[in-house]
DNA sequence: CCGATATTGTTGACTCAATCAACATTATCG
DNA sequence: CGATAATGTTGATTGAGTCAACAATATCGG
């Protein structure tokens, strides 16, 4: 995966040119009156109703001293009232006066258009990719306290495609496999779509965050009793949260559903996290045969699960 | 593509979470004596050999009188040393001291730690999302003054699924074509790979700093001095930018030197800046026929060049 | 060569940021 | 009840950031 110490110096390229470039949407907008550390206060006042000091300070880390003297310039201006609180005695509850939430609002429009004017200088294809970087680094910074739920999910144009990408590059990593491997996934995709009966198949995609983690697919086997698990990934980072057996569990109930008997999957013998999950789940090894494919010499293995019960 | 107004709020939205969480990283790390201007300066003086006082000013966007005192502060505690530059009268050229040197070092490796803890923090998949992100972001605020140019390469793992998905997305995008056609492109690329002949097929991946905005594939048509053109695509922010055409032409000089006499494509009528790009390089139109594909009635199209002469 | 103009660097003056320490007031908890 | 913690204010100090004035030097057109 991503080395440390370069994931570090990348880090802190980022930063630099974060600092830099974008820095300056930061202090001191053009017109307006408020210096960085202000307009965080102003902004954290305007979203929510009725706080304290100290709990806009905790939120922004800045010191009781400073929040203080911010606020009572912001006093000053008549910007922010406060009024006792009925149930504490010490703090006060403070919310922004009208002309305080109009400068918000002033403050929140030149922001807009200062950032707005960037991404416009900087052309659609670059400010483009720029926002769903950006995008992307929220979530995982967002991400610390909300930690966002494992969700399942059909297929979506783009899946075929991402599915066969993410695979064929996983196991090249893991297993060194070649794109040999790609190519067999990108067939059994197109046949997946070609031969798709909602009555008897299925596929699930599992995402984390808006991120694709995780697939599986059900499919029919030879006879009409009989169903196939294909295709179970989960990439790297997201394992051990449960994703595959998330996956596998909604992959049975849906093939008891549809009425199969059984269930069957092909899998090979390096793939030793996987068949731990089958194994959890009570799929039997039926048989396996060594071949040479994706440019290995592998073990393929034949499960089965029962589904009568 | 993405809103205007998305775009503004996402990027306040990232802007106030890395003020708020990576922030810390910046001012006054723990032990160190330094604050965020002089670490940033001190950074500048240590990537230069001798520099002027302007120059750093320049580059971190600071003032004149900022500069001036911090230099001297440095200059006070022997971090820094100056010259009188022989060939400018006015400016001085600054170097560190040994031991400015050493406390440069130092900063570095407090701050190398603090990162490499916040990201072991995350755990491995949030922090690899993270720099993964913070590296597409560097590259296209650093690609403000190095416009990278367009670089032509072969498959690599990944591609089949990638360029699957990218077509599939973008053509659903604009021409509200159904999963079909990337199942077709699934189906397509599996056949490249497995048919695979380097004395006839060939396939190039554009890219633009580093990431993939289109491809083009040459393979092998039915009579032996036929090949055919498959699966020529531009990201919309990379068009116009000349990536189609030097595509088309690289694959047209490829199939004069396999020795094809005549290169033909099948494209569809509504793909309008395709059509004009062939036209471009003298394709002409053999034939066309409605279908009825992908969800549309669309009419396709036969086109084709002669390689002779 | 001269004079207008720009660049470089310094200094003073001022306000805010950031931090530490001291303090009064009020909550909370054993 | 008394120790302890949290809240908010104030003083003191250093640096950040900005504006303005100034001196010294470069540059460039005439």
């Amino acid at each position: 995966m991503v080395d440390r110490d370069d994931a570090v110096s990348s880090l802190r390229a980022f930063n630099r040119l974060y600092t830099n470039q974008l820095g300056l949407l930061d202090s001191h907008l053009d017109g307006s009156p408020f210096t960085l550390s202000e307009a965080r206060v102003l902004y954290e006042l305007a979203q929510r109703s009725e706080s304290t000091a100290a709990e806009i300070g905790r939120c922004l880390k800045m010191d009781r001293a400073q929040i203080s003297r911010t606020l009572k310039r912001f006093t000053r201006q008549e910007l922010v009232a406060g009024r006792a609180d009925p149930s504490h005695g010490r703090q006060r509850l403070l919310s922004l006066t009208p002309s305080g939430r109009a400068a918000f609002e002033d403050l929140n429009a030149r922001t807009d258009s200062a950032i707005s004017g960037f991404l416009s200088k900087l052309g659609a294809g670059r400010s483009g990719r720029l926002v769903e970087a950006a995008r992307s680094m929220a979530e995982v910074l967002d991400a610390r306290s909300n930690a966002s739920p494992i969700t399942l999910r059909g297929l979506r144009i783009g899946d075929l495609g991402l599915v066969t990408a993410r695979q064929a590059i996983l196991y090249a990593e893991e297993y060194g496999w070649n794109q040999d491997y790609e190519a067999l996934v990108a067939q059994i995709l197109s046949d997946f779509h070609r031969d798709f009966d909602a009555a008897r198949d299925a596929a699930w995609i599992a995402e984390l965050g808006g991120q694709m983690v995780g697939s599986i697919f059900l499919v029919r086997g030879n006879s009409p009793d009989i169903a196939k698990l294909r295709l179970l990934y989960v990439e790297p980072h997201a394992r051990g949260a449960g994703v595959g057996a998330l996956l596998v569990r909604t992959c049975i109930e849906r093939a008891k559903v549809l009425g199969y008997a059984r269930l069957t999957l092909w899998t090979n013998s390096v793939l030793t996290s996987a068949r731990r999950l089958y194994e959890r789940f009570g799929f039997a090894l039926d048989d396996e045969r060594p071949h040479h494919s994706f440019g290995h010499d592998l073990i393929g293995q034949n499960w089965s699960l029962s589904l009568g019960d």
